[in-house]
Parts: structure tokens; C-alpha cells; sequence
DNA sequence: CTACATTAGTTGGTGTCACAAACTAAACGA
DNA sequence: TCGTTTAGTTTGTGACACCAACTAATGTAG
């Protein structure tokens, strides 16, 4: 029954298949897919709005409403830049960095079950396949 | 520098790179990820409201607006039911399914780039366990 | 040192999209 | 026939995305 579906549609479904999973776990966080991009964006960087609109493809005035909301809630805050007073660092709070592994978590257990039906060679595989495409890709 | 990102994180950027050329595509011809989503729902379909949403896994209510927009673009169409006075069949018009077919060439064309980095039997081999993991999934 | 241009970020306005709750109309069922 | 489901829409709210216009700070030319 392995009925192949061709490198378009089976990427294309596999992908689906993967975000949705990833949207789920977001959404049972109250997270939107923006908001976990962002989360994890912050992980390893403190950028201004600006580098954030760049690092995201976003406007930069979809950022003001992001961070707002991302910082009502206490998962990240504006950081007063000391040599631009113009400018702000966003930075991810303890409680935002909590929170971006937890959905990371729950996110591999998901793939988890996903790739299940492979054996671990094959997982292994498929891993160095997305990693090869991953790497070639101009990003 | 082949760097293996394990298999969450490998799947996790490959399927953001996968959408991102997906959704720019589309938003080229102005169209969201769910409107390819429903045009390529109604490519051998012709649900109802309801089955719609249960394909779409959105809100019927979510439905309508969705269909009036593509409806008011000339994408799709709301045929009466024959049987149930109440029920409409949601169903791709000409103009509809020939931007259907626009929206996959075009994304075919980015998917072929983005594998291009593998030889044809890398490229095999991938389809092939994108559709194993495909098959294995509920859906 | 001042005037102009650039840069950082926010604000305001518009539209899409998603949801939940309430509603209308048709179909079903006891 | 009368109450209950079912199909779909309406209404209201909020997140998110864009663009254009704005404020404030920086940079730069003369």
C-alpha cells in the first residue's frame, strides 16, 4: 500500500502534517505559530524590533503587536538599548524560555509518534535528508 | 559541515522552509494558506459547509467567510443541494482550478530547488519516507 | 553647529482569519 | 404534529498582517 506521493505533494502533505502538530501544542499554550517563532527566535538572541521584522518576515509594526501581547503575558520584555535611546533589545523573560521548552517537549513527542512507523535507520535517514536540504537552502 | 539537526528539529525548519515557499507563492496570487488549502480540498471534492470544516479543521462558522471571499473572486461556488434544501456544495469553478494548478507548478518550481542539493535518489528516497510517515499518520 | 536626511519604533486604519454563541430554516423522528 | 437535530449564517471579539503616517533620536553635510 506504500503508495509514494511524489517529492511535491509528500513534502507538501508532510509539512502540513508536522504544523499542525506544532500549532496544536502552540495553541494548547495559547500560542499562536507567530508567537512560538518568536519565543524561539529569543532563544539564542536579543534583537531590536527591527532585526526581529527581518528575522521573522515581518513588518515591523506587526512586531509592536506581538511583543505587546508576548509581553503582557510576561515571555518577554523590552529592554532599553544603552547606546541607541531609540532602541529596545527584546528579550525572552525565565517564564518565556520556560515555556518555549515546554512546547518544545510536548512538539517531540509529537514527531515522535509521527516518524514511528519508521525504523531507526530510516528516522535517522529522514533526519539527514531535511538536514541536507536544510543547509543547502539560502537561510 | 554536515550538520544533523536530529529529526525534531531537522523536520521542524524543514516544513517552516516548505511553507514559507508555499505561502509566498500563493500570497502572489493573493491567496492566504487556507485558501490553497480549500482550493486544493475541492480539487476532487465537492463537500458541504460541515465536511469542509472537518476537513479544514476550522470553525464552520469559520466556513462562510472563507467561501464568500473565494466566491466573491470567482474561485468557487455555492451549489444548492439537490436532496437538502438547506445543504450548499462547495465547488471549484474553471477560474478556480486553474489558479489551483497555478499555485502547485509554481510550487513544484521552489520544491525542485529546494531538493536540488540531493542526487535523484536522495530525492527518491525522501518522497518515499515523507509518504511512509504520511500513511502511518490518523489522517 | 545647524539643517536635512536617516533610522528605530509606535500609531492608526484596513482586511483576513479564527473562534464561540446565537440564530434561521429545513429535515427527522417519536 | 411537535420537539429535536442538522446545515449554514450572523454577530461579536480578538489575533495578526499590512501600509502609511507619525515621533524621537541619530547621523551627516556644509
Amino acid at each position: 500500500m506504500s503508495q509514494d506521493l511524489g517529492i511535491v505533494d509528500g513534502l507538501a502533505q508532510l509539512t502540513f502534517l508536522v504544523q499542525g502538530a506544532l500549532a496544536k501544542r502552540a495553541a494548547a499554550h495559547d500560542l499562536s505559530m507567530t508567537q512560538v517563532r518568536l519565543l524561539g527566535v529569543l532563544r539564542d538572541r536579543r534583537p531590536g524590533v527591527n532585526q526581529l521584522a527581518a528575522l521573522l518576515e515581518l513588518d515591523k509594526s506587526s512586531i509592536t503587536g506581538l511583543v505587546d501581547r508576548a509581553s503582557a503575558r510576561g515571555l518577554v520584555t523590552r529592554v532599553p538599548s544603552e547606546r541607541d535611546r531609540r532602541a529596545v533589545e527584546v528579550v525572552l523573560t525565565d517564564r518565556g524560555r520556560a515555556l518555549a521548552e515546554e512546547v518544545e517537549r510536548d512538539f517531540g513527542a509529537d514527531v515522535a509518534v509521527l516518524v514511528s512507523g519508521l525504523t531507526d535507520p530510516e528516522q535517522r535517514r529522514l533526519s539527514a535528508l531535511a538536514s541536507r536540504v536544510i543547509e543547502t537552502s539560502p537561510a
